[in-house]
DNA sequence: CTATGTGAACAGCTTCACAGCG
DNA sequence: CGCTGTGAAGCTGTTCACATAG
């Protein structure tokens, strides 16, 4: 159906990786780069990195390398981030404000333009950072996701909220969530990524406790 | 050497899914799961859980299932979550303060009994939660991490300053790193887990523009 | 009859090794 | 030479299918 079909999934999440180690580059100054040396900053082999660029073209020079502006430019085209995003931010509790006053959402072209919340003791508030947004209730969701142009859905309210919330934001034409509500959300009708913060110091946990229990 | 050779990566981090699961089904006072019900909640085949369960030990009964409470006790056991754990998070910009008022871990038992940050106008303040932290110099880093028994470290600081002070909590003692700057810290001698939020956003995109581009 | 645990088949991802280009 | 792009080999993880237990 889609070009995306045949490149491994891992391929696309380094993807990301490859870019931010390229505009690091590009801070630096360099002008081009091997695939030893980018696999090298990310621990990874030359190979793989070869290899995941070519599922996506043929961006490399033989003998010099690959051109380190080029290469950004070509990723960014590839993963959409060349072009802006509107998202909504549902949750606007200790979390969720913390993703608003987040800056990196916003460098890599994701603007957080709206924040709705059912509480309504916080709806109606400002979020006092450079925007100053006000906390809008869950009625105007569909309104403001049309009006604005708003595609992606960033949810950051209670696991027993989530798929309620989930429901309505692909209602309200949302294309892609950001799921870091603890909860599964299954049978979505649209992307969904999930961030389950605990579940990584588990794995650090785990790593430490060594498994070595009955 | 561990235990935990042989046991696929993606099998210990479904553990963590499975155990978000399994408390759920507590709550709803629910005795007895099969692999089926346990993997339709959660969009895995039967097969899948089974096999990932047999990794770590026969926890299951035929005719019937898995034990809800038995084996949410085993896996909190496998993961390390039986006990609790101090944490100490560094950097108390947006992104540490908002983590500082997740209650998500505590939740699990990794508790976050002390901050620390670089920037001295931030030093000496209090964070306003139940615990009223006070920010501390990372000169203290390594006598509190040894004094209070710090066993993981959280870094929410800039993606120039997290090399330097993943280095440091090493030194200081600290087993573990959740790293949610912005860079690949490669050649650690510690497990560490990588937390990019914009990388998961950068997925959405790629999924919406469908990878149909030049 | 229901549901686990598991060897065997399969699929997917990574690494190797080298042809080919600058 | 240096370095990419890529079939082929190798490895890891997933699914199948069934023997086994209650």
């Amino acid at each position: 159906m889609s070009k995306s079909d045949g490149i491994p999934g891992p391929a696309v999440r380094r993807l990301s990786l490859y870019l931010r180690q390229l505009e690091s580059l590009l801070g630096q100054g360099k002008r081009t780069v091997s695939s030893r040396e980018l696999g090298e900053a990310l621990s990874l082999t030359d190979a793989q990195v070869r290899k995941d660029l070519a599922y996506f073209g043929q961006f490399g020079h033989p003998g010099i390398g690959y051109r380190v502006d080029e290469l950004t430019v070509r990723i960014r085209r590839i993963l959409g981030t060349d072009r802006e995003w509107n998202v909504a931010l549902i949750g606007a509790g200790n979390l969720g404000r913390a993703l608003l006053c987040y800056r990196g959402f916003a460098k890599k072209g994701f603007n957080v333009i709206a924040v709705f919340d059912t509480d309504k003791k916080i709806v109606g508030t400002k979020i006092d950072l450079q925007e100053g947004l006000t906390v809008l209730p869950m009625s105007k969701l569909s309104e403001v996701v049309r009006t604005q142009n708003i595609r992606l859905g960033i949810l950051a309210v209670p696991a027993t909220a989530a798929r309620q919330v989930a429901d309505e934001l692909v209602e309200a034409g949302v294309q892609g969530i950001l799921n870091f509500a603890p909860v599964t959300l299954k049978n979505m009708t649209c992307p969904v990524a999930a961030v389950d913060l605990t579940v990584h110091l588990e794995q650090l946990s785990f790593q430490l406790a060594g498994g070595d229990n009955t």
